[in-house]
DNA sequence: CAAACATATGAAAGCGTTTGCATTACAAAA
DNA sequence: TTTTGTAATGCAAACGCTTTCATATGTTTG
């Protein structure tokens, strides 16, 4: 506790406090050593004797030293942090895995930057160039769907960066996710399988958001591809007042529908919301699907029948992607992750008896799992 | 794009890549002026003739020169970025906090840095840490209830920071929020009002949330100051699932309960859920309040009577708090902020005619506001 | 017209680390 | 012994900016 201030030299502009804060010099100092060997005693302990080692960490204790993140930065070219840029923490899948990757990172010496873009391109190219300036050692990116200048920025700065939440293939940007196309594809087919022949595609605004738009294909694909007609798609804002009066036009304009794939969650609960409104009996008379499962997804009345992310694995994928580059080590650029289906009480047969080229299984479905749920999933109308 | 290289001293490390960035000296340079005033240029346009200032900008723009955060913090000692430290974000309302203090802070130049405690004093204070090292101008807590090393940090480090989500009055640290004893106090009022003398209390854990401590101790209050007998409190994790068990147990311990305040909105949506698979009528057998106002808190069947925190208004002073404080300028250290209550489905009078003493009006209760919400209050079971 | 002042600029000293290189200390080999 | 090699340390030069201080250039003013 007790430094002698002596030998310090001057500081040439008076802007630390009273309570100076401790150096590595201080440390140095108190350990008998030079700077050099300090800091190696901290970056590089291998390189320093066991003993002297101890020392240093003993002064830096006594003096509760604390590096100074800007000088290290400058002197080493490593911020110890990564940028993510999220289209917005309001939705839940963000929020969780910015908390998950957050966590990683910390385990690994590294903090996160966050900013969002609010779906907007050219925000988050400002937020991109904020970032650089701000000094990272990585980056995170939602989709691939960014502005042309913000991937000029990002190549040319020669920044490690992956993109998340959307597979895009091998010969893409380096990405890690799931291929939001063929999960709903999947999805659906599950829905076709139940015998379902007039399904309707409930989402929210796809302009801008890949993903939205990726399973709206999937949908229409898998319909298609099925030989049935084309399907009605009704695109709301993302809220669940409009995702109710999207339901009520779907069911208006089809009279025969008996079927609804959202594309998320937040779209399924605003559709069961108004069916219960207008007295439509969920499955019984309309089967819905979801994507995300969020939390109330197994609370709901019914429960809805959706599709989970592997957020988990693909926040700690990301994560490893990003240490790998940044040390140096090379990584696989792609990486398909493989989602859920998680089956509930939101989806049944049809009311009428199907048409008859479809077939009736519903165990072949795609990949199907059966969660812990307590709820068991069930094939047909009871 | 022809720039020279001629004159460039040596890097005495050989750690820049082949697509050397552009630094201050090199824009001065392109510009005809001194990295001095290249930075004041950038810094302190102010200072510096329009036409030298135009000159630079102009050398920026073509170079596409960025800023180098590290060093500009190093000798500046500011790195315009703020810690935030959440329980966690999964929580909608932090994650939501957290959204809009960021864009707060990104128009005045600064970043967020977020790290979540998970609930853990031992592990937030370790977030501290980490954040001091990283180099942050300022922080941001939730709360007050701290691991003392932190405060202790805290106050050593001379460090601007706010706490936020508590109303914790004027002699406590710096802090911005509601008070949550007093408006949960409010929203219990509510229900005694409406004529409820039965009144169960469920909570998801109140240890380490100062916040959810508060409201419990205001619904006491409130139903103590009004010669009620003690509520029977209810501690649940958090989950729907174990908020569903909390109800459960409710209203099989007490069987003329006849609401039931929850100290979240999540712990009302259990509440909901269970008493639909009950066959409880809500309200018309059982009341229910929440605290949030979370999105589905309006769509819920029936939807939600509740408190909303007001958020965006605390981020932002929030904001301003702490930049104020930044620039050396000094801000009203405690304020208090107002929810609003807002009046929804879930509530009516008791089913049974109440004891005689309370008061019959509705209209009295609290700090009430009928919000933008389409479904109107009402004010008895129909 | 000189004095007094304001305004713009530049030179250079830091800011607190890390790290290349040189040096020292010591053990192993000759 | 002397040589050679290796492991541990120190010296001092960056890292890329900001900012103090001194200087130069105008602009008023008495």
């Amino acid at each position: 506790m007790t430094q002698s201030q002596q030998g310090e030299p001057k500081r040439h502009r008076s802007r630390r406090s009273a309570k100076q804060k401790m150096r590595l010099a201080d440390v140095a100092r108190r350990a008998g050593v030079s700077e050099a060997t300090a800091s190696r005693a901290i970056n590089r302990p291998e390189l320093v004797r066991p003993e002297v080692r101890e020392r240093v960490a003993r002064a830096i204790q006594e003096l509760s030293y604390v590096a100074h993140g800007a000088a290290r930065a400058l002197a080493s070219d490593r911020t110890h942090s990564i940028g993510l840029i999220v289209p917005t923490l309001r939705t839940a899948v963000f929020a969780e895995s910015a908390e998950i990757l957050q966590q990683a990172l910390n385990r690994s010496g590294y903090h996160l930057i966050i900013a969002s873009s609010e779906y907007d391109k050219a925000r988050e190219y400002h937020e991109v160039r904020a970032l650089l300036q701000h000094g990272i050692d990585g980056m995170v990116l939602v989709g691939q769907d960014h502005a042309p200048e913000l991937w000029q920025l990002l190549e040319r700065s020669g920044l490690p960066f992956v993109t998340a939440f959307q597979y895009a293939g091998e010969s893409s940007y380096p990405c890690i996710g799931v291929d939001n196309r063929q999960e709903f594809y999947d999805a659906t087919r599950f829905l076709i399988n139940l015998g379902h022949t007039n399904i309707g595609v409930l989402t929210a605004e796809t302009a801008g958001n890949e993903r939205l738009a990726a399973r709206v294909a999937g949908a229409r694909d898998c319909i298609g591809d099925h030989g049935l007609p084309k399907p009605d798609v009704v695109e709301v804002p993302s809220t669940l007042t409009d995702a109710r009066q999207g339901l009520r036009r779907l069911v208006e304009r089809n009279a025969h529908i008996t079927a609804v794939a959202c594309t998320n969650d937040l779209m399924a609960f605003g559709a069961l919301a108004e069916c219960r409104t207008l007295g439509i009996d969920v499955p019984g008379q309309l089967s819905v699907i979801g994507f995300d499962d969020l939390d109330i997804a197994e609370h709901t009345q019914p429960s809805l029948t959706t599709v989970r992310l592997p957020l988990a694995e693909q926040s700690r994928r990301v994560g490893e992607y990003l240490l790998a580059r940044i040390e140096g080590r090379d990584a696989p650029s792609s990486t398909r992750l493989k989602a859920s289906f998680i089956v509930r009480e939101s989806t049944g047969r049809p009311p009428e008896p199907a048409r008859a080229t479809v077939q009736r299984s519903s165990a072949d479905a795609g990949p199907l799992q059966t969660p812990s749920s307590k709820r068991r999933a069930r094939s047909a109308a009871e």
